[in-house]
DNA sequence: TTTCGTGCAAATTATTTGCACTTGG
DNA sequence: CCAAGTGCAAATAATTTGCACGAAA
């Protein structure tokens, strides 16, 4: 049974991605912008920064953290935010979570699959911990041949305990 | 590959429960109420009418929906609705479910995992549809093992075209 | 110089809470 | 009676929108 792994914690991933520059990251911001732009937008500061916020980032993250995020360097206005994500997500540039506590996460969109992973969420310590199966992927591609359903997205969450939460 | 389909519109699936009566539905709500009472819970009118209510449902709603439903015959409290909703959820009577669009739904939960399914959201006619699938089922259940996950709910959204939306 | 982006504040929407009153056991 | 449930209205929290002004192509 082939299943590729790959297991970090928020913290950790932010290091990792520090370490080696983020190559993926860049690549999706310049990918971004190029969508973007062919579709007639404008570069504003706020969605710039914004981009460049999310490229840096490994997992998902509320509008509300985002705002936090970019308010470290300068103002931006909420709605910008909301704008920007909304635009983003109507472009397929990032994907939209809803992980169960009211509170919409974004992440950078994998066209390439390469960092597609989902999500299972620590119910004693919160962590949010981003998962990639093989498996799973390919029970999902079965499953929607057979129900004739064309998937353009699929999102799965497991809620529980994470190994070190007994 | 066995993979068990249950493929149900919330319409037909309204009229396949009246035609049996429901029997599923009623030993849910008798469970629900037991469970509650055992709690040291009263039985308030609002919340007999929520229980029953929820029971004669296939698939999710959203409280507003069930406040709805609920005022159709007489006047409820928004605020009794979502207490219920939350009780019932703390006691793991109903999955709560965010399928992406801001709106938490809610569904009777099934411990025997008779009923247990996930869903499907056809992003053109938005139509949901509830489906379950061993083989997902069976890859979740390897997975969580291996990551030595306690998993206590899981949740899958497929989200794209449905048969009948070319 | 026109189209798009931003900021601010006000509006919406979903959900929660405080409190006085009613009801179940 | 006492604990629990309900309704109503006001409070939050997340997200959206209208509009005037500033910036990009």
């Amino acid at each position: 049974m082939s299943t590729s792994l790959i297991l970090i914690s928020n913290r950790e991933a932010g290091s990792m991605l520090d370490a080696m520059s983020d190559p993926a990251g860049q690549a999706w911001a310049v990918n971004a912008r190029e969508v973007l732009q062919r579709a007639g937008h404008h570069r504003g500061a706020a969605r710039e920064r914004l981009i460049d916020l999310l490229s840096d980032q490994d997992c998902a993250l509320s509008a509300l953290e985002i705002e936090d995020g970019l308010r470290r360097d300068g103002p931006v206005a909420r709605a910008s935010v909301y704008r920007t994500l909304e635009l983003l997500h109507d472009h397929e540039l990032v994907t939209r979570l809803e992980l169960g506590d009211g509170v919409a996460r974004y992440e950078p969109a994998d066209p390439s699959g390469h960092h597609h992973h989902h999500h299972l969420l620590c119910e004693r310590c919160g962590q949010l911990v981003p998962f990639d199966d093989a498996g799973l992927e390919r029970s999902i591609r079965q499953l929607s041949r057979r129900l004739g359903f064309t998937t353009k997205e699929h999102e799965v969450t497991l809620r529980g305990r994470c190994p070190d939460c007994p």
